[in-house]
DNA sequence: GTCATCGAGTACGCATAGCGTACTCGCGAG
DNA sequence: CTCGCGAGTACGCTATGCGTACTCGATGAC
C-alpha cells in the first residue's frame, strides 16, 4: 500500500494468518469470528478463511461460534527446541542447578530488546507472572538480559540503550543508558550479572553466559530467588560461582573449548529416596 | 487441485508458510533455501518469499545462505498458554507434586491420537527423548493418554483404537483394541491409570483426570518414574492417591465443583533452606 | 407478538497477490 | 576453464484471495 511495507517478496496472507493466531490471548481466549476481525482489523470473510485454514491444519478449533487454540500450536515451538541442540544439552544442567540451589533455573536467549526463556526448571513461584518457555521480559532489567547484552554486537545494544531513558519497573530499575553501559562493562569483567529488584520487587537473580563452539555468547543461564530467601551478598559469594561454573559446563558440552577443569557431562547425583 | 483438498475457504499461502516453518527440525536445523524447497516440495522462489516474510515477522533468521528459527517462534505457544487459564492454575500444583514425589510432574491434553505436554516440572531425565512443553507422544501407550481417552467422546477413541492393531513401542505395549477398551473402562472406575514400560523400557507413570467447571475431562496430570526407583505396586499404593488428589485440587481451582474435602489453592510448604 | 440488532455464513465478480518458468550471477570443485 | 549448483531476479499469467453485499437465524427489547 504505502511504499515497501507491502513490497514484493512479502506474502500478505501469511502475515495475516499469524495476526489471527496471535489475536488469541488472555483477554480473548475464546473469541468469535467478529471479535477476531475487529482485533486484527481484517474483514470478516478474510478472518473466516484464515480460521478454516488454521482449523484444517489443527491449530485452532471452532465450536458454537467461538474459536480457541489447540495444543498443537505448542508443537510449533518444538521445532525451535529440536533445531537448537543447546536446549537439550542444557536440560540436565538446569535440573542439577535447580536441585542444588532449591531455586528455579532458566536459560534464555535474546530476541530484539527482549529476553526469551528457552528452557526452564521451575521450583517455586517467585515472579508475579507465570514464567514459562517462550515468556518474554525486557532485557535491560534482568540479569540474563544484561549478560546477553554485555557480549552482544554493538548494534543490538544500541537498540536497547538507544533511548534517552529506559523504562522502569520498580524504583530500582536502572534507567540511565550510561549507567547501564558501565554495568555491561563490569559484567564482561566479572563474568556474571546480579540484578536485584529491577524488574519486580523482591526478585533477585544471577546470570552467566553460555557460549558456542566459536566462543560467541548464545544464551544466558540464571538462578532466581526472592529477597526473603537470600541477600545479594549470598548470591554473589555462593550462587554466582555455581551459576558461572554450570554455564561453563553447558558451553563445554555444546562444543566450546572451555578452560573449565574436568567439566564433563552431567554426572547426576541423586540426593533423596522416592519420598 | 484434486477435489476439495484445495477447495474454497482455504488459503494456500498460509498452509505453505507453516510447511516451511515446520521444515526446520533436528535433521535440518540450519537449512539452505534449496533444502527447504526440496523438503517442502515448493518452488525455490516460493520458499524464498515465505522466508522473507517470516524474517520480517521475526520468526526466522537468515545468514550466510543458511536459515534458522529465532526464539520468537516460542512466543506463539505462549498464546496457547495465556488463553488457557488451566495451565497457570496447575503450575503450583505441579511444582508441589514434583517436590513431594521427587519425580517429574506433567500436565497434558489430547490432540488427535497424540498426547501433548502443556505444562511440566522436570526433575530427572527418565525418557530417552527430552520431554518439554509441546512434546507429543502416542496416546494409547501412556498413562495420560489412557486417562484422556477414558473420558473422551467415542469418536475420538475410535480414531485411536480404529486400527486392528496398535503400534507397539516395547514388548509390553497393549496393541489389542479390545484389551485397550477394557483398560479404559477400568480407568473410569478406579479414577487413575498406571502404565508400565509400554512406551519405553523402564518408564512408569501414573495419571489422573483434570476436569473443568462442567465436569468434562480437559487434561491429565501425571507423575513419572523409572522401574529402578519404584514398583507398580508402590505407584498404586503411594503415588496414585497423591496424583488423584492433586488432579482434583487442580480441577477445583479451575472451577469444578469438586467433592474433594478441603481442597484449596496451593498452600506452599517450603521444606528446605537455601541450599 | 413484532421489530431491530448482531453475527455467521455465502455468493460473486474483480484485482492482484502470488505463482512458476526461465534467466543471470557468483562460487567452488575438479 | 568448465561445469554444476544454489541464490537471487524478472516477468507475465492466472488462480488465488479479496471485499462488498446479500441471506439467514438467533437474541433481546418493548
Amino acid at each position: 500500500m504505502t511504499k515497501d511495507e507491502n513490497s514484493r517478496d512479502h506474502i500478505q496472507s501469511l502475515e495475516r494468518g499469524f495476526a489471527v493466531l496471535l489475536a488469541f490471548d488472555a483477554e480473548r481466549p475464546n473469541p468469535t469470528l467478529a471479535e477476531l476481525a475487529s482485533a486484527t482489523g481484517l474483514s470478516r470473510p478474510a478472518v473466516r478463511r484464515i480460521l478454516l485454514t488454521l482449523q484444517r491444519l489443527g491449530y485452532v478449533h471452532g465450536e458454537g461460534g467461538r474459536w480457541s487454540l489447540t495444543p498443537r500450536v505448542l508443537s510449533i515451538g518444538q521445532h525451535y527446541s529440536a533445531s537448537h541442540a543447546l536446549i537439550e544439552i542444557a536440560q540436565p544442567h538446569l535440573v542439577r542447578l535447580a536441585e542444588r540451589t532449591s531455586e528455579s533455573a532458566s536459560l534464555a536467549a535474546l530476541d530484539g530488546t527482549d529476553v526469551v526463556y528457552i528452557a526452564r526448571v521451575p521450583v517455586r513461584r517467585i515472579m508475579s507472572i507465570n514464567v514459562s518457555i517462550g515468556t518474554r521480559v525486557p532485557a535491560h532489567a534482568t540479569s540474563m538480559g544484561r549478560v546477553l547484552l554485555a557480549w552482544a554486537p554493538d548494534s543490538v545494544v544500541a537498540d536497547v540503550v538507544g533511548k534517552d531513558r529506559l523504562p522502569a519497573y520498580t524504583r530500582h530499575t536502572i534507567t540511565d543508558p550510561g549507567e547501564l553501559r558501565r554495568g555491561l562493562a563490569q559484567i564482561r569483567q566479572s563474568g556474571y550479572s546480579i540484578v536485584a529488584e529491577e524488574l519486580e520487587d523482591g526478585l533477585l537473580s544471577v546470570a552467566a553466559p553460555v557460549r558456542d563452539r566459536a566462543g560467541t555468547v548464545v544464551a544466558a543461564l540464571a538462578s532466581s530467588t526472592s529477597s526473603g530467601r537470600a541477600t545479594v551478598e549470598q548470591l554473589r559469594s555462593q550462587v554466582a560461582p555455581l551459576v558461572v561454573r554450570t554455564a561453563e559446563q553447558i558451553s563445554a558440552d555444546y562444543g566450546h573449548p572451555a578452560a573449565v577443569g574436568k567439566a564433563t557431562s552431567a554426572v547426576h547425583t541423586p540426593r533423596d529416596g522416592f519420598f
